[in-house]
DNA sequence: TACTAGTTGAAAATGATGTTCAGTTAGAGG
DNA sequence: CCTCTAACTGAACATCATTTTCAACTAGTA
């Protein structure tokens, strides 16, 4: 779950104004756990803010992706969907079922990221992983 | 680089025709390295086939994804790309720069996910790892 | 309160991919 | 070799998510 005090700082922070329009979207964000998308994100937001746009929900989508609040999933289904990412934090496990996503911590890749530069020649900048299982519930319901 | 005498086999076996088209296809599969979206291979089979569409292109190579001949790559700046993929071989290393795609074994990703499935309860099924860096030219032609 | 840069939504543009359909063809079976 | 038919094809069109445009609006500073 994310602190909405800290996203409106922190778009504060980078220059931005606080509408009405983008206070709902955080709200939806901080509120919400697992999956967004843009869709879904508009159709909640407008409980808050019922003028809001398509348009401005991908902007500020984006600009929660930037300042890292939200990280883009990729999924076998599609890849515009994101997940609240808190700062530090860097990999996803996502539900197949029903998209709950959960992030986790402490991914120790240096041997592989290690043994594989060396194998290739690469310089390895960046890794992107993602697990996917089922979630405790899901489990549960499948019995 | 993939074996173009096995992926017509694959196909085959699947009761897929050998068409024209298709076999200009896979010749572009066969002898590229690297990334491939369906745009750049329509392109490069009409040296061969100049014939052929779009189309044809989007279906070949999504037969060809099924096989596990290709694999879909994800990347910051869009997730509509293939790479080869050769059988068994789980993941890829992506040069940043030129795109270019390499594919790595060996990924031991056990402890990790023993770790990550005990601690949330979920009972994992896959994973996705990718690789971003530079490669050797790229970081040769930065000096 | 007045100002202005940042923000907004509707509409239209885009771009990748999927669907349709009438015509074509690979290749199995005679 | 033929014949036949299911599989295949490309053009045109449909979709769908996302981006761009632009004139009107507004948060927040001065």
């Amino acid at each position: 779950m994310i602190n909405l005090e800290r996203l409106e700082q922190q778009l504060k922070a980078r220059g931005c104004k606080l509408t009405r329009q983008r206070r709902a979207v955080l709200r939806v964000v901080a509120t919400t756990e697992g999956r967004l998308d843009a869709a879904r994100v508009c159709e909640d937001a407008r409980a808050e803010c019922p003028e809001i746009g398509l348009t401005t929900v991908y902007r500020t989508l984006d600009i929660l992706a930037d300042i890292g609040a939200l990280r883009r999933l990729h999924l076998p289904d599609g890849c515009s969907s994101y997940a609240p990412a808190s700062p530090g934090h860097r990999h996803h496990l996502i539900c197949v079922e029903c998209g709950r996503a959960v992030e986790f911590e402490g991914c120790d890749l240096t041997a592989l990221v290690d043994s594989v530069a060396s194998r290739t020649g690469f310089e390895v900048e960046d890794h992107w992983l993602q697990l996917l299982g089922r979630c405790p519930a899901c489990q549960a319901r499948r019995l």
